[in-house]
DNA sequence: CGACTTCTTGAACGCCTAGTCAAGAAGTCG
DNA sequence: CGACTTCTTGACTAGGCGTTCAAGAAGTCG
Protein backbone atom coordinates (compact mmCIF):
# COMPACT_ATOMS: atom_id res chain seq x y z
CA UNK A 1 0.00 0.00 0.00
CA UNK A 2 2.24 3.06 -0.98
CA UNK A 3 1.27 5.98 0.87
CA UNK A 4 -0.36 8.71 -0.86
CA UNK A 5 -0.82 12.50 -0.18
CA UNK A 6 1.78 15.07 -0.11
CA UNK A 7 5.01 14.21 1.11
CA UNK A 8 6.74 15.22 4.67
CA UNK A 9 9.13 17.92 3.94
CA UNK A 10 11.23 17.71 6.69
CA UNK A 11 13.17 14.35 8.26
CA UNK A 12 11.18 13.32 10.93
CA UNK A 13 13.79 11.21 12.59
CA UNK A 14 16.48 14.25 12.53
CA UNK A 15 13.81 16.55 13.58
CA UNK A 16 13.46 14.62 16.66
CA UNK A 17 16.91 13.96 17.31
CA UNK A 18 17.01 17.93 17.52
CA UNK A 19 13.94 18.39 19.36
CA UNK A 20 15.84 15.98 21.92
CA UNK A 21 18.95 18.54 22.38
CA UNK A 22 16.45 20.95 23.17
CA UNK A 23 14.30 19.53 25.95
CA UNK A 24 17.54 18.03 27.26
CA UNK A 25 19.17 21.26 28.00
CA UNK A 26 16.75 23.31 28.68
CA UNK A 27 13.76 20.60 29.98
CA UNK A 28 10.42 20.33 29.14
CA UNK A 29 8.35 23.06 30.92
CA UNK A 30 11.14 25.94 29.78
CA UNK A 31 11.02 24.93 26.50
CA UNK A 32 7.93 25.92 24.31
CA UNK A 33 6.86 25.13 21.13
CA UNK A 34 7.31 28.02 19.80
CA UNK A 35 10.98 27.35 20.98
CA UNK A 36 10.69 24.29 19.04
CA UNK A 37 9.28 26.10 15.90
CA UNK A 38 12.14 27.98 15.99
CA UNK A 39 15.08 25.69 16.39
CA UNK A 40 13.76 22.96 14.18
CA UNK A 41 12.13 25.59 11.71
CA UNK A 42 9.08 23.48 10.91
CA UNK A 43 6.08 25.04 11.60
CA UNK A 44 3.69 23.91 14.71
CA UNK A 45 0.87 22.82 12.94
CA UNK A 46 4.15 20.17 10.96
CA UNK A 47 5.11 19.54 14.34
CA UNK A 48 1.32 18.99 15.81
CA UNK A 49 0.86 16.33 12.91
CA UNK A 50 4.11 14.17 13.00
CA UNK A 51 4.20 13.92 17.42
CA UNK A 52 1.43 14.69 18.72
CA UNK A 53 1.01 17.09 21.48
CA UNK A 54 4.03 18.42 23.22
CA UNK A 55 3.91 15.68 26.00
CA UNK A 56 4.24 13.08 23.77
CA UNK A 57 6.62 14.87 21.33
CA UNK A 58 9.02 15.09 25.10
CA UNK A 59 8.58 11.41 25.50
CA UNK A 60 9.43 10.36 22.39
CA UNK A 61 12.40 12.22 22.38
CA UNK A 62 13.24 10.66 25.83
CA UNK A 63 12.61 7.44 24.38
CA UNK A 64 15.20 7.63 22.09
CA UNK A 65 17.36 8.88 24.49
CA UNK A 66 17.64 6.02 26.69
CA UNK A 67 17.04 3.85 23.41
CA UNK A 68 20.68 5.24 22.89
CA UNK A 69 21.89 5.24 26.02
CA UNK A 70 21.14 1.60 26.70
CA UNK A 71 23.12 0.68 23.33
CA UNK A 72 26.26 2.29 24.88
CA UNK A 73 25.30 0.70 28.47
CA UNK A 74 25.43 -2.45 26.84
CA UNK A 75 28.21 -2.04 24.39
CA UNK A 76 30.68 -1.20 26.92
CA UNK A 77 29.73 -3.82 29.46
CA UNK A 78 29.77 -6.77 27.13
CA UNK A 79 33.98 -6.77 28.18
CA UNK A 80 35.95 -8.82 30.47
CA UNK A 81 37.32 -8.16 32.84
CA UNK A 82 34.38 -5.92 33.38
CA UNK A 83 35.46 -2.86 35.89
CA UNK A 84 36.94 -0.84 33.24
CA UNK A 85 33.17 -0.74 31.36
CA UNK A 86 31.83 0.09 34.65
CA UNK A 87 33.63 2.87 35.27
CA UNK A 88 33.59 4.37 31.55
CA UNK A 89 30.01 3.93 32.43
CA UNK A 90 30.50 6.33 35.40
CA UNK A 91 32.32 8.77 34.26
CA UNK A 92 30.51 9.14 30.63
CA UNK A 93 28.40 12.39 33.10
CA UNK A 94 31.94 14.05 33.35
CA UNK A 95 33.22 13.39 29.99
CA UNK A 96 29.38 15.46 28.64
CA UNK A 97 30.41 18.20 30.96
CA UNK A 98 33.36 18.38 29.12
CA UNK A 99 31.60 18.84 25.78
CA UNK A 100 29.29 21.33 27.64
CA UNK A 101 32.31 24.17 28.39
CA UNK A 102 32.83 24.37 24.74
CA UNK A 103 29.15 24.97 23.47
CA UNK A 104 25.88 25.30 25.17
CA UNK A 105 25.24 21.68 25.66
CA UNK A 106 22.66 19.36 27.15
CA UNK A 107 22.97 18.43 31.08
CA UNK A 108 22.69 15.21 33.35
CA UNK A 109 20.75 13.11 32.13
CA UNK A 110 17.48 13.22 30.44
CA UNK A 111 15.65 10.31 32.07
CA UNK A 112 17.19 12.06 35.28
CA UNK A 113 15.25 15.67 34.41
CA UNK A 114 12.49 13.94 33.52
CA UNK A 115 11.93 12.29 36.80
CA UNK A 116 12.74 15.53 38.57
CA UNK A 117 10.24 17.60 36.23
CA UNK A 118 7.25 15.29 35.51
CA UNK A 119 7.31 12.56 38.28
CA UNK A 120 5.52 11.32 39.56
CA UNK A 121 2.68 13.68 38.21
CA UNK A 122 2.77 12.38 34.51
CA UNK A 123 1.76 8.77 34.87
CA UNK A 124 2.96 7.83 31.43
CA UNK A 125 6.22 9.84 31.98
CA UNK A 126 6.64 7.62 35.30
CA UNK A 127 6.54 4.65 33.23
CA UNK A 128 9.39 5.51 30.92
CA UNK A 129 11.39 6.71 33.63
CA UNK A 130 10.97 3.43 35.54
CA UNK A 131 11.12 0.97 32.68
CA UNK A 132 14.54 2.94 32.23
CA UNK A 133 15.81 2.75 35.56
CA UNK A 134 14.70 -1.05 35.67
CA UNK A 135 16.51 -1.54 32.30
CA UNK A 136 19.45 -0.42 33.73
CA UNK A 137 19.46 -2.29 36.67
CA UNK A 138 19.08 -5.67 34.71
CA UNK A 139 21.79 -4.75 32.24
CA UNK A 140 24.67 -3.71 34.91
CA UNK A 141 23.02 -6.74 37.72
CA UNK A 142 23.86 -9.10 34.77
CA UNK A 143 27.18 -7.76 34.01
CA UNK A 144 28.03 -7.76 37.62
CA UNK A 145 26.65 -11.00 38.39
CA UNK A 146 29.18 -12.62 35.65
CA UNK A 147 32.39 -10.89 36.89
CA UNK A 148 31.19 -11.95 40.05
CA UNK A 149 31.48 -15.64 39.05
CA UNK A 150 34.96 -14.82 37.09
CA UNK A 151 35.83 -13.29 41.11
CA UNK A 152 36.58 -10.01 39.42
CA UNK A 153 33.78 -8.30 41.71
CA UNK A 154 33.71 -8.99 45.24
CA UNK A 155 30.35 -11.18 46.34
CA UNK A 156 30.01 -9.79 49.70
CA UNK A 157 26.69 -8.26 48.38
CA UNK A 158 23.94 -9.52 45.36
CA UNK A 159 24.70 -8.42 41.80
CA UNK A 160 21.26 -5.94 42.18
CA UNK A 161 22.24 -4.41 45.21
CA UNK A 162 25.99 -3.37 43.73
CA UNK A 163 23.32 -2.59 40.01
CA UNK A 164 20.72 -0.23 41.92
CA UNK A 165 23.61 1.50 44.15
CA UNK A 166 25.30 2.29 40.46
CA UNK A 167 22.21 3.59 39.31
CA UNK A 168 21.96 5.87 42.78
CA UNK A 169 25.76 6.93 41.82
CA UNK A 170 25.32 7.93 37.86
CA UNK A 171 21.78 9.82 38.12
CA UNK A 172 23.04 11.76 41.44
CA UNK A 173 26.17 12.46 39.62
CA UNK A 174 24.64 13.46 36.67
CA UNK A 175 22.18 15.55 38.78
CA UNK A 176 24.69 17.42 41.13
CA UNK A 177 27.16 18.08 38.06
CA UNK A 178 24.32 20.30 36.57
CA UNK A 179 25.44 22.61 39.58
CA UNK A 180 29.00 22.44 38.27
CA UNK A 181 31.37 19.59 38.28
CA UNK A 182 34.49 19.37 40.25
CA UNK A 183 36.21 16.71 37.93
CA UNK A 184 39.09 15.78 40.30
CA UNK A 185 36.52 14.86 42.67
CA UNK A 186 33.88 13.54 40.44
CA UNK A 187 36.93 10.83 39.18
CA UNK A 188 37.91 10.66 42.96
CA UNK A 189 34.22 9.20 44.14
CA UNK A 190 33.81 7.18 40.63
CA UNK A 191 37.27 5.09 41.59
CA UNK A 192 36.07 4.71 45.06
CA UNK A 193 32.87 3.37 44.06
CA UNK A 194 34.85 1.17 41.46
CA UNK A 195 37.36 -0.16 44.03
CA UNK A 196 34.59 -0.85 46.38
CA UNK A 197 33.25 -3.13 43.91
CA UNK A 198 36.50 -5.24 43.51
CA UNK A 199 37.08 -8.56 44.94
CA UNK B 1 12.32 52.23 66.89
CA UNK B 2 8.80 50.38 66.70
CA UNK B 3 6.94 48.98 63.76
CA UNK B 4 4.40 51.56 62.72
CA UNK B 5 1.59 50.29 60.08
CA UNK B 6 -0.94 47.80 59.78
CA UNK B 7 0.30 44.59 61.45
CA UNK B 8 0.22 41.78 58.75
CA UNK B 9 -2.56 39.07 59.76
CA UNK B 10 -0.16 36.01 58.55
CA UNK B 11 2.64 34.31 60.05
CA UNK B 12 5.35 34.83 57.84
CA UNK B 13 7.40 31.64 58.81
CA UNK B 14 4.80 29.28 58.81
CA UNK B 15 3.38 30.71 55.52
CA UNK B 16 6.88 30.23 54.51
CA UNK B 17 6.88 26.34 55.42
CA UNK B 18 3.55 25.81 53.61
CA UNK B 19 4.95 26.67 50.68
CA UNK B 20 7.74 24.83 51.08
CA UNK B 21 5.73 21.83 51.00
CA UNK B 22 3.60 22.88 48.08
CA UNK B 23 6.88 23.55 45.87
CA UNK B 24 8.25 20.45 47.21
CA UNK B 25 5.94 18.24 45.96
CA UNK B 26 4.65 20.67 42.93
CA UNK B 27 8.19 21.62 41.71
CA UNK B 28 8.43 25.51 40.84
CA UNK B 29 6.94 25.68 37.51
CA UNK B 30 4.53 23.58 38.25
CA UNK B 31 3.31 25.37 41.00
CA UNK B 32 1.28 29.06 40.30
CA UNK B 33 0.58 31.72 42.32
CA UNK B 34 -3.03 30.90 42.44
CA UNK B 35 -1.62 27.81 43.35
CA UNK B 36 0.10 29.13 46.48
CA UNK B 37 -2.84 32.03 46.97
CA UNK B 38 -5.31 29.20 47.59
CA UNK B 39 -3.34 26.82 49.41
CA UNK B 40 -1.76 29.73 52.02
CA UNK B 41 -5.25 31.29 52.05
CA UNK B 42 -3.03 34.86 51.66
CA UNK B 43 -3.93 36.92 48.81
CA UNK B 44 -1.46 37.65 45.44
CA UNK B 45 -0.61 41.30 46.90
CA UNK B 46 0.27 39.70 50.13
CA UNK B 47 2.69 37.49 49.13
CA UNK B 48 4.14 39.89 46.80
CA UNK B 49 4.56 42.22 49.87
CA UNK B 50 6.12 39.31 51.91
CA UNK B 51 8.53 37.17 49.43
CA UNK B 52 8.98 39.54 47.03
CA UNK B 53 8.28 37.89 43.30
CA UNK B 54 7.96 34.26 42.82
CA UNK B 55 11.84 33.59 42.14
CA UNK B 56 12.87 34.88 44.96
CA UNK B 57 9.90 33.20 47.65
CA UNK B 58 10.79 29.54 46.11
CA UNK B 59 14.60 30.65 46.71
CA UNK B 60 14.05 31.14 50.40
CA UNK B 61 11.51 28.07 50.61
CA UNK B 62 14.62 25.96 49.08
CA UNK B 63 17.02 27.65 51.60
CA UNK B 64 15.02 26.92 54.58
CA UNK B 65 14.78 23.54 53.15
CA UNK B 66 18.86 23.21 53.30
CA UNK B 67 18.50 24.90 56.55
CA UNK B 68 16.51 22.44 58.18
CA UNK B 69 18.16 19.15 56.39
CA UNK B 70 21.36 20.09 57.25
CA UNK B 71 20.72 20.62 60.84
CA UNK B 72 19.52 17.09 60.55
CA UNK B 73 22.66 15.64 58.79
CA UNK B 74 25.06 17.70 61.72
CA UNK B 75 23.25 15.92 64.93
CA UNK B 76 23.25 12.63 62.85
CA UNK B 77 26.87 12.81 62.22
CA UNK B 78 27.38 13.80 65.63
CA UNK B 79 28.04 10.21 67.06
CA UNK B 80 30.39 7.45 67.29
CA UNK B 81 30.23 5.44 65.99
CA UNK B 82 29.77 7.19 62.38
CA UNK B 83 28.38 4.54 60.33
CA UNK B 84 24.97 3.96 61.81
CA UNK B 85 24.00 7.82 61.86
CA UNK B 86 25.47 7.92 58.49
CA UNK B 87 23.37 5.19 57.23
CA UNK B 88 20.30 6.69 58.91
CA UNK B 89 21.28 9.90 56.82
CA UNK B 90 21.61 7.57 53.57
CA UNK B 91 18.07 5.88 54.42
CA UNK B 92 15.92 8.85 54.76
CA UNK B 93 14.72 9.45 51.58
CA UNK B 94 12.95 6.07 51.93
CA UNK B 95 11.44 6.92 55.52
CA UNK B 96 10.62 9.76 53.50
CA UNK B 97 8.78 7.33 50.67
CA UNK B 98 6.80 5.80 54.02
CA UNK B 99 5.44 9.28 54.69
CA UNK B 100 4.00 9.47 51.08
CA UNK B 101 2.23 6.75 50.72
CA UNK B 102 -0.08 8.14 53.88
CA UNK B 103 -0.82 11.43 51.95
CA UNK B 104 -0.12 13.44 49.44
CA UNK B 105 3.71 14.42 50.28
CA UNK B 106 6.78 15.89 48.85
CA UNK B 107 9.30 13.70 47.11
CA UNK B 108 12.71 13.50 46.55
CA UNK B 109 15.11 16.06 47.42
CA UNK B 110 14.23 20.25 47.71
CA UNK B 111 17.71 20.98 46.48
CA UNK B 112 17.81 17.85 43.65
CA UNK B 113 14.68 18.94 42.39
CA UNK B 114 15.79 22.60 41.79
CA UNK B 115 18.83 21.49 40.64
CA UNK B 116 17.03 19.62 37.93
CA UNK B 117 14.62 22.47 37.10
CA UNK B 118 16.36 25.34 37.26
CA UNK B 119 20.18 24.94 37.28
CA UNK B 120 21.74 26.31 35.57
CA UNK B 121 19.81 28.46 33.89
CA UNK B 122 19.14 29.98 37.26
CA UNK B 123 22.24 31.70 38.34
CA UNK B 124 21.16 32.52 41.93
CA UNK B 125 19.11 29.16 42.18
CA UNK B 126 22.67 27.67 41.24
CA UNK B 127 24.46 28.98 43.79
CA UNK B 128 22.22 28.24 46.52
CA UNK B 129 22.44 24.52 45.48
CA UNK B 130 26.10 24.30 44.50
CA UNK B 131 26.81 25.90 48.29
CA UNK B 132 24.14 23.35 49.74
CA UNK B 133 26.21 20.47 48.29
CA UNK B 134 29.46 21.86 48.97
CA UNK B 135 27.97 22.18 52.74
CA UNK B 136 27.12 18.57 52.45
CA UNK B 137 30.18 17.40 51.55
CA UNK B 138 31.90 18.98 53.98
CA UNK B 139 30.45 18.13 57.10
CA UNK B 140 30.31 14.29 55.31
CA UNK B 141 33.88 14.79 54.91
CA UNK B 142 34.92 16.00 58.26
CA UNK B 143 33.23 13.53 60.04
CA UNK B 144 34.39 10.59 57.95
CA UNK B 145 38.31 12.04 59.01
CA UNK B 146 37.03 11.46 62.13
CA UNK B 147 35.96 8.24 61.38
CA UNK B 148 38.81 6.95 59.84
CA UNK B 149 41.70 7.86 62.57
CA UNK B 150 39.46 6.10 64.79
CA UNK B 151 39.65 3.29 62.54
CA UNK B 152 36.13 2.98 61.81
CA UNK B 153 35.93 3.76 58.31
CA UNK B 154 38.62 2.53 55.79
CA UNK B 155 41.11 4.92 54.55
CA UNK B 156 41.71 3.19 51.42
CA UNK B 157 40.86 6.66 49.56
CA UNK B 158 40.07 10.25 51.11
CA UNK B 159 37.55 11.50 53.12
CA UNK B 160 36.62 13.91 50.49
CA UNK B 161 36.06 11.36 47.85
CA UNK B 162 34.22 8.86 50.15
CA UNK B 163 32.18 12.35 50.71
CA UNK B 164 31.63 13.54 47.16
CA UNK B 165 30.53 9.41 46.30
CA UNK B 166 27.98 9.86 49.12
CA UNK B 167 26.44 13.02 48.05
CA UNK B 168 25.25 11.16 44.79
CA UNK B 169 23.92 8.00 46.40
CA UNK B 170 21.47 10.28 48.39
CA UNK B 171 20.93 12.69 45.29
CA UNK B 172 20.74 9.60 43.29
CA UNK B 173 18.06 7.50 45.14
CA UNK B 174 16.08 10.86 46.30
CA UNK B 175 15.82 11.30 42.38
CA UNK B 176 14.93 7.74 41.36
CA UNK B 177 13.02 6.78 44.37
CA UNK B 178 10.11 9.36 42.64
CA UNK B 179 9.54 7.04 40.11
CA UNK B 180 8.49 4.40 42.83
CA UNK B 181 11.02 3.21 45.60
CA UNK B 182 11.64 -0.57 45.70
CA UNK B 183 12.49 -0.48 49.73
CA UNK B 184 14.60 -3.69 49.96
CA UNK B 185 16.18 -2.86 46.83
CA UNK B 186 16.91 0.29 47.98
CA UNK B 187 17.99 -0.54 51.55
CA UNK B 188 20.23 -3.42 49.96
CA UNK B 189 22.27 -1.16 48.07
CA UNK B 190 22.68 1.17 50.92
CA UNK B 191 23.94 -1.30 53.16
CA UNK B 192 26.17 -1.95 50.36
CA UNK B 193 27.54 1.29 50.13
CA UNK B 194 27.58 1.36 54.09
CA UNK B 195 29.59 -1.68 53.93
CA UNK B 196 32.03 -0.93 51.47
CA UNK B 197 33.04 1.98 53.93
CA UNK B 198 34.18 -0.23 57.30
CA UNK B 199 37.33 -0.86 57.96
C1' DC C 1 -8.76 63.13 66.40
C1' DG C 2 -5.89 63.36 62.21
C1' DA C 3 -1.49 62.22 59.90
C1' DC C 4 1.21 58.58 58.52
C1' DT C 5 2.55 53.96 57.39
C1' DT C 6 1.92 49.30 56.17
C1' DC C 7 -0.98 45.41 54.92
C1' DT C 8 -5.14 43.45 52.41
C1' DT C 9 -7.94 42.70 48.67
C1' DG C 10 -9.19 41.50 44.22
C1' DA C 11 -9.68 43.41 39.77
C1' DA C 12 -7.01 44.36 35.84
C1' DC C 13 -2.93 44.09 32.58
C1' DG C 14 -0.07 42.33 29.21
C1' DC C 15 2.19 38.48 27.86
C1' DC C 16 2.99 33.93 26.57
C1' DT C 17 1.30 29.36 26.28
C1' DA C 18 -0.45 24.96 23.99
C1' DG C 19 -3.28 23.82 20.64
C1' DT C 20 -6.60 24.44 16.38
C1' DC C 21 -8.00 25.25 11.84
C1' DA C 22 -8.96 26.76 7.13
C1' DA C 23 -6.76 27.56 2.88
C1' DG C 24 -3.49 26.29 -0.22
C1' DA C 25 0.42 23.30 -1.95
C1' DA C 26 2.32 18.91 -3.43
C1' DG C 27 2.22 14.65 -4.05
C1' DT C 28 -0.41 9.68 -5.86
C1' DC C 29 -3.80 7.22 -8.38
C1' DG C 30 -7.44 6.15 -11.91
C1' DC D 1 -6.77 15.90 -16.24
C1' DG D 2 -9.40 15.56 -11.95
C1' DA D 3 -10.19 13.17 -7.48
C1' DC D 4 -8.10 12.22 -3.35
C1' DT D 5 -4.96 12.42 0.43
C1' DT D 6 -1.53 14.40 3.23
C1' DC D 7 1.49 18.15 4.57
C1' DT D 8 2.45 23.25 5.19
C1' DT D 9 1.59 27.66 6.76
C1' DG D 10 0.53 31.14 9.97
C1' DA D 11 -3.25 33.49 11.82
C1' DC D 12 -6.29 32.64 15.53
C1' DT D 13 -8.40 31.09 20.03
C1' DA D 14 -8.90 30.53 24.73
C1' DG D 15 -6.86 30.28 28.86
C1' DG D 16 -3.33 30.59 32.33
C1' DC D 17 0.58 32.94 33.87
C1' DG D 18 3.31 36.33 36.88
C1' DT D 19 2.85 40.82 38.26
C1' DT D 20 0.88 45.46 39.38
C1' DC D 21 -2.00 48.72 41.45
C1' DA D 22 -5.59 51.59 43.46
C1' DA D 23 -8.73 51.72 47.17
C1' DG D 24 -9.73 50.66 51.66
C1' DA D 25 -8.57 48.66 56.34
C1' DA D 26 -5.84 48.53 60.52
C1' DG D 27 -2.53 49.69 63.08
C1' DT D 28 1.08 53.70 65.48
C1' DC D 29 2.29 58.26 66.79
C1' DG D 30 1.84 63.33 67.94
Amino acid sequence: MARTGRPREFDREQTLERALELFWSRGYGATSIQDLVDALAVERGSLYGAFGDKRRFYLEAVRLYWQVYERHLVSALDTSPLLPGLREILTHPVRLDELISDRGVPQGCLVGNTTAELVPQDSEATEVVARSYRRFTDIVAGALRRAQAAGEVTDTCSPEAQAQLLLYIVQGLSLVSRAGLDKTAALAAIDAAVDGLRA
